[in-house]
DNA sequence: TACGGGAGTTGATCTACATCAATTTATTTT
DNA sequence: AAAATAAATTGATGTAGATCAACTCCCGTA
């Protein structure tokens, strides 16, 4: 029953009408993901408020010749599209959701959610300082892509990801999220190319150490603080 | 008495504790800003909820060595820091709000914004909803620094202006607010030289009509969307 | 009416990063 | 384990937009 244990660690739902745990359940449901699905689209109408159970889940938005940003990357734990169904009227999804890998999430309907809300103040409480972050959170990235150049810009998102969901190990810190080399570019918009030639370029100054050449470990932490700045 | 009859038409203030707007108005600070000064910067403490009642806010953020990226223009109605003050603890500002010009708030002690929150649950699902507009357009913002290439970041800039505050004059849609070529510039994140060679382009394609030559005015609504696509 | 300073404009040159192309190395699939 | 496919790497070349520098226009002030 760890399904369970998992929510009680989410304050949002905790709160969600009914006595048990157990009536919650019957509310939320259930949804998997292989690698490369997407949870919604760009235009859909937005009709579930989400809870990322398991696996990692890449928000998107595409230009229309095909390129794209990956705006975040959403872990174990965090809700999303808390906004969109707030909103009076139908409402769209203003960008993607793509599953990274196997990915179990559990959604709510709209309504419902909305009724939540409603009753208990605390957890709209919540989810205005979950939006105030996320707001933040791309704000610093519209900076980032604004004002600093590609090695910074890499630098500070190795930080984060080490910083968010980094394992130690004896030869530094293992960056436990296998992104490939075309995510990374497309998190901090240049190309791939680009990417690996930074990589190699700290992998020589002993700012990375490579495991297996694909692994990211990073050994010099306070080297690239410097260059995130 | 006009004062009065701005604040009923936000839904927020009109749910503040109290029974009559008499009541609101004194809990409610105005304060006056020339031209350039700050209401307030980076790293400060997060102590009020704002409400623009006149004039032009910008929200900037600075890089180390001094370039600017201008988040977002305020405009009269529009409230701001919403989402700081309901944080636990002390909370900082994470960017700049500067004045464009001669501008008027009215703030809100954070305490009561909070009690107004707990109070009136309609209040903070507008609160939310404001937020997560804010949130899209900031994603936009990213996007767009992101893919697209200075012309068309500069016709889709032009675009929400023209939208926001266009007024219809015989020439064209008139943007009813001055700008620099710089703080243009830091909209989109090129050089002011840059925006000076796009807009003599668009003058060029008759899709910018220049009536003295500082107003901007817009002359080909359609050629602009095609550009901004 | 002249003066001074900030904002706008234009041109010449430079550069970070994209693009294109070829090759190597992983990862699936059979 | 071999074949097929996808991802990573490296080098050569191209370009959008930055930078630097000069000049002009505008607007406020004396």
């Amino acid at each position: 029953m760890d399904d369970l244990d998992l929510l009680k660690t989410v304050p949002l739902l905790s709160f969600l009408p009914g006595d048990t745990l157990e009536d919650i359940r019957t509310k939320l449901v259930e949804q998997h993901y292989e690698k490369g699905e997407f949870i919604f689209r760009e235009g859909e109408k937005a009709e579930w408020f989400y809870f990322l159970k398991q696996g990692a889940i890449k928000c998107l938005k595409y230009a229309p010749q095909g390129d794209e940003l990956i705006l975040k990357i959403l872990l174990p734990g965090e809700m999303f599209c808390c906004e969109s169904v707030t909103f009076e009227g139908d409402t769209v999804h203003p960008g993607n959701a793509q599953s990274l890998g196997p990915t179990t999430v559990l959604k709510l309907n709209r309504s419902i959610y909305f009724e939540c809300l409603h009753q208990h103040p605390p957890v709209t409480m919540q989810v205005i300082s979950y939006l105030g972050n996320r707001l933040k959170e791309s704000q610093d990235l519209a900076k980032s892509l604004a004002l600093d150049p590609a090695e910074t810009r890499l630098a500070t998102l190795l930080l984060r990801l080490a910083e968010k969901l980094g394992e130690k190990e004896p030869e530094g810190i293992y960056i436990g999220i296998q992104l490939t080399r075309q995510e990374i570019a497309h998190m901090i918009a240049v190309t791939k190319e680009t990417v690996v030639r930074i990589l190699t370029r700290f992998k020589e100054q002993g700012i990375l150490f490579a495991h297996s050449g694909k692994k990211l470990i990073i050994a010099d932490m306070d080297a690239l603080k410097q260059l995130a700045s």
